[in-house]
DNA sequence: ATTCTTACAGAAAACGTTTTCTATGCGGAG
DNA sequence: CTCCGCATAGAAAACGTTTTCTGTAAGAAT
């Protein structure tokens, strides 16, 4: 026996329109209104959703669609944007891709047939061509990644310019061999290991960037293949914070330190990151702020439509911490200090 | 210009009952299958879910309500929940309680208007008794947390004898002050404090629980407490993942260090855990495995819904490691040195 | 005082599907 | 050969709201 909005008309004495009315606060007689009230109270009475969707036409959800919500980013990311969708009455789809993009494509016709109000978007590689270029027919927002002239908005980290703080925090600390580990399956892995590349050339010094394939165990192999190499290099960037997690794994794996064998920095900040290996040299990505300033960008982009694309470029914060000390000087700093 | 199923009936050449029995999956003549199904790619029909919600009456959507997605344990389960859900064809609406009971009610209102298909909850401490004794609209299965005699399914760690072991291993290392902190804002904390209390007492210790409220630096707080108090513990326990972060970085912020200065043992297992504190003993939950036994209890509940409750315990993994191992020499160092 | 405007409540239409109902054609049984 | 049943497709109703349309009453303006 489901209670309908017909029957809290009923007991309220008044019509359906009315009770509509008061349910979404719009202009009606005070009396009236106490009426409805109560017998919305009286009756327990529920909306229906699906009904309220389908006549409005609006559907009041958004859509958010990341590789993995396990990446310790993309659920801080996610946090933020359900806490101020929520605030705000939306409703929130979550989605991931693992970097497929045939899964990304599905989602997004899935989007399409929610008749969602907008979608916070975290492309994959090859999708995001597509992505950029096509005309949904809701507000799309990308994050963390995103290309030249992408007809979308988007809200990005400086990508290039955070791994050439890691680059030069790492050449501070007396290092000359530096290897970057970089995802082959976003735009972010690209631009940080431009990043990297240029910083290096500007330094004087030879990149030996790695790609590393999306997928467990992927980076670990990348990172024993280079310790075997003999005169390899003596520090080592991570593209992101899971590949920074392997990396370090592998490293131990082998029965090798951060930083006595080998310096380690890399992006994104974990609360356990300081515990380890003298403490972890991260870029810390401004996440809250990404999902604010995304949300932010749908809110605009549905207020205006038609106006141009827009690019929001946030900078991180460069933690600095003992795995990017040069081991020597770190062996003596452990004697004298501590 | 929306196209609807009666674009791709006049296209095809049909009624819009034949496409949706099409669409469906249901008896149709083969040539008009045909038909219908190059009108549906022709027209770009996109079905919408509001409309065929509303009639079908019903949503092919759950909920999961959990503490918070950024721990680590829910971010496993929900993970694994929405792969399994997606493959079902049923969409996920996530929230997050902060154990707030206001919030959980709030959400689980919200679950009534969306006309969920069933519901997966992780209930707070004080919403689980009003949860475990109301009758919902839909199926609910309580995950990590329950109590006795509810009324509805449940799949949970058995968390009295993994507490205990934690106990035990931490008693065979050679420790005999074991001090507890447990969440008070969930059964889980409860279930396990009782755990370690009675397997303290089976081997003759004194149990020293401490409860900690749910919150930014309430564990930090506690352990700062504790550790300055003379003659403390010498080995701790930490009630779930979150806590034992917190417990380690406040360790590590009194300039002490695991295991020499003091042992620690919790639940959850994380990537980083092996790496730390000559790798922390834990007791891994089965995440996935949770995930999948919720699902299955949803899908047999709609089909059944009148057997009663079930409960399903499920044993977790106990990944010993260096953290729980008592060193004597060191012990001594500590003592003269502090 | 009469008409025009405004405000607000009820009646009815509309949203885009699925489902029920009705009709038709066909095969098999009597 | 006729009738009955069955399968299948179209017509129409239904799902539970919001929105538009219509009517009425009260207040303002002439």
């Amino acid at each position: 026996m489901p209670v309908g909005i017909k029957d809290v008309a009923r007991v309220a004495g008044v019509s359906a329109a009315t009770v509509s009315r008061v349910l979404s606060g719009r202009a009606v007689d005070a009396v009236m209104q106490k009426r409805v009230l109560a017998a919305v109270t009286e009756t327990g009475y529920r909306p229906n959703l699906a009904a309220r969707r389908l006549r409005s036409r609006h559907s009041n959800t958004i859509g958010l669609v990341v590789a993995d919500i396990r990446n310790p980013f993309f659920t801080a990311v996610s946090r933020t944007v359900e806490d101020i969708a929520y605030e705000r009455g939306l409703r929130v789809i979550l989605c991931n891709t693992d970097e497929n993009p045939a899964k990304e494509s599905m989602y997004l016709q899935l989007m399409q047939e929610e008749r969602v109000t907008g979608v916070i978007l975290a492309p994959t590689q090859s999708g995001v061509e597509q992505a950029a270029r096509q005309r949904f027919d809701f507000p799309v927002v990308l994050i963390d990644r995103t290309i030249p002239g992408a007809a979308q908005d988007s809200v990005v980290l400086d990508n290039e310019a955070m791994a050439a703080l890691l680059v030069h925090q790492l050449h501070a600390g007396g290092h000359r061999r530096i290897a970057g580990f970089f995802g082959a399956s976003s735009t972010t892995g690209s631009e940080r290991s431009a990043g990297y590349t240029k910083a290096m050339a500007d330094l004087g010094l030879t990149p030996e960037p790695v790609p590393v394939a999306h997928g467990e165990g992927e980076a670990e192999r990348a990172m024993t293949t280079l310790m075997n190499t003999p005169g390899h290099a003596t520090a080592l960037i991570a593209s992101n914070g899971v590949m920074l997690t392997a990396m370090l794994r592998a490293i131990h794996a082998l029965g090798l330190s951060v930083p006595q064998d080998v310096a380690l920095a890399g992006f994104d900040n974990e609360p356990w990151m300081d515990l380890v290996g003298g403490g972890l040299t991260v870029i810390e990505q401004p996440v809250e702020e990404i999902g604010r300033a995304a949300m932010a960008m749908l809110s605009e982009r549905l207020d205006h439509p038609d106006g141009p694309p827009r690019k929001m470029v946030l900078g991180g914060r460069c933690i600095v911490r003992g795995s990017t000390i040069r081991s020597a000087a770190r062996a003596v700093s452990v004697h004298s200090g501590s």
